[in-house]
DNA sequence: GAAAGGAGTGTGACCGGTCACACGGCAGAC
DNA sequence: GTCTGCCGTGTGACCGGTCACACTCCTTTC
């Protein structure tokens, strides 16, 4: 009794009215009735007047399915992404859904589990097809970078990746590049009076995400001792971990978290072994969630346009067959927003 | 030069294997490959071979909006919600498009900004499409109500409702009742020794949340006074507000609060004022949004399982034609979990 | 006054799937 | 040996839009 198991019976289908129905009732030809729609100015004005009455009696609404068919592109974007509950990757899709639906786009979502290629396999499939329309990779992880790199040259997409892209792939790929502000964290935490910065690094599909590169570079700008990564994955648990490590090292006075998340299990961690922040330990992450700022101590922490990466993947997209990026779209760039986690050292 | 400006030409539209390119390489008709596509049993084991080879050789891949316009129906979920990043509506998505992936069905998602008469037109309108498939409301609050209301009774859709449903309306609607957990950390906090426990309400559709009633019915059914409640939007900085209110009053000594977001901004508002968590004031949540774990203190919330509501309204929209809810479809029912953010009153 | 051209409208074919029905071949029943 | 019936397959029409092109007026130009 699967729902797909039969075509809508004739009486059902009668019931919703096509542009033949418009063109009867208004007394002209369906392609009249198609102009008004797509607004040529090819028709008399009492003539779309009369299309736009019948189409306001009947209830008229366009069928995208037949629209898409006919030609041959359905006005739709596809967001795959690994995620839709972390917050980089929500805000990006809200972005593009709030750009799309200004230019009239719908909107569709796929989640890839994986980078596994049976997952792998499966989104591009389900993406390749016409009615999907184009693709917004959200390829901030190894999962949505091998969509990437596995998505035929036929369909249209662009990427939001990590700042720098995906090396050896050729797609339009936006991101933001918050290299700049890891460095001034860094720097602000220096210059503070700690010694060094601790990294807590989340996934990156490169390896050395701008987070990594800006911290390691204002170190070494600094003359300071660069220590060694301690990478951890999306669970709360896998950053608590971190945390006991840095909390047992009495040298360890300031930790750059790669986000908010993780700059929360490690605070927590320190908090169970007894050391303050920002009284012992000063605590920077990455994002800005919303409510960071409520945190106690509330969070220093890089502020990060997701929404307005997302917004310019879908001009981007926009843009994709023919020119130039259009002006405006631009994201804001990340900035350091400090806060009460970080602070001089107490101790040392 | 919108990319919508024309159909795709004909080379490139040449490109895109059919089903009938996949019959004449394959040597068959059109209807026979159609029938291998539907896993038809009325086709020979040795001329189902030769069509997927012929598939494979040509990488065809099924178009959906040819489909959809000859079964007059989209194999496709529509979802609509107010918000993709409040962690209810966010996990709601994600059980959705979980289920949908499974089914092999297409996701949309579609974000009505508000209940003002306009948004929710267009909503209504967009989802109204017979290429947007079946629909699920995320109607948490006054705009998914409204749209639910407004939609026609042509399109088959399910919403997930606040417990207890939207009155006047005659859809499907699926629930997480909270009332029995409500009430459970409100006898948790007056068992600790509490007076009274004070209440911090998130919107709600119907002004009488699930949330509020079990909290009211334990107070009451304990003898106990019934404070005035706070209600809040979804900003921390409104949370916060509430917060500052209830950190001058010395007699508050326990706060539910409608979300783990808006403990938090009501956590930091005691702790402006001096008074401790959980020493002076105890805190309670719901939610349990990963994280609120590792806070410091760690959050005592209602655990909700927002996924498995998702995941419940794509059974339902399966069903909505024909008959009963599928087995094993059901989400777990919200549950106190207790941390350190409850404890029992220092003074008084 | 006839030719040229553009504005406004209509006809036919097409997109890539679907369903309805027709048809040939072979097995089993009588 | 013919009839019946099912299996496996093919043909035609259709879904609701689109584009290409033809056609009719009406104006402008010479």
């Amino acid at each position: 009794m699967r729902p797909s198991s039969g075509r809508l019976d004739r009486r059902q289908r009668e019931a919703v009215p096509s542009i033949r129905d418009v063109a009867a009732t208004a007394g002209v030809s369906y392609q009249t009735v198609s102009r008004v729609l797509n607004e040529s100015p090819r028709v008399r004005p009492d003539t779309r007047r009369l299309v736009l009455d019948a189409i306001d009696r009947l209830g008229y609404r366009p069928n995208r399915a037949a629209r898409a068919l006919g030609l041959g592109r359905a006005n739709a974007v596809t967001v795959v992404t690994s995620d839709t509950m972390l917050y980089g990757y929500a805000s990006t899709l809200r972005g593009i859904e709030e750009a799309a639906r200004q230019t009239g786009m719908a909107v569709g979502v796929r989640v890839v589990e994986s980078d596994r290629p049976a997952d792998v396999r499966q989104t591009v499939e389900h993406v390749s097809d016409q009615g999907a329309g184009g693709v917004v990779v959200i390829a901030f992880d190894a999962a949505g970078a091998q969509v990437l790199r596995e998505l035929p040259a036929g369909v249209s997409a662009v990427a939001a990746t990590e700042a720098g892209g995906i090396p050896g792939c050729e797609r339009t790929m936006i991101f933001l590049d918050e290299r700049q502000a890891a460095a001034d964290a860094t720097r602000h935490l220096l210059s503070l009076g700690h010694r060094t910065v601790h990294h807590v690094a989340i996934p990156s599909e490169t390896g050395r995400s701008a987070r990594q590169v800006g911290w390691r570079d204002a170190l070494e700008s600094a003359g300071v001792a660069v220590p060694e990564i301690l990478p951890v994955d999306w669970s709360p648990g896998s950053a608590y971990t971190a945390g006991r490590r840095l909390a047992a090292d009495r040298d360890v006075t300031a930790v750059l978290c790669g986000n908010d998340d993780a700059a929360l299990a490690v605070r927590r961690a320190l908090y169970e072994a007894g050391r303050d922040v920002p009284g012992d330990v000063s605590v920077v992450g990455f994002d800005d969630v919303p409510g960071v700022a409520y945190w106690t101590p509330a969070l220093t922490t890089v502020r990060m346009d997701f929404v307005g990466l997302g917004r310019a993947c879908l001009a981007a997209l926009l843009d994709e067959p023919g020119g130039d990026p259009r002006p405006g779209a631009a994201p804001e760039a990340p900035r350091l927003v400090v806060r009460e986690s970080s602070a001089p050292p107490s101790r040392g």
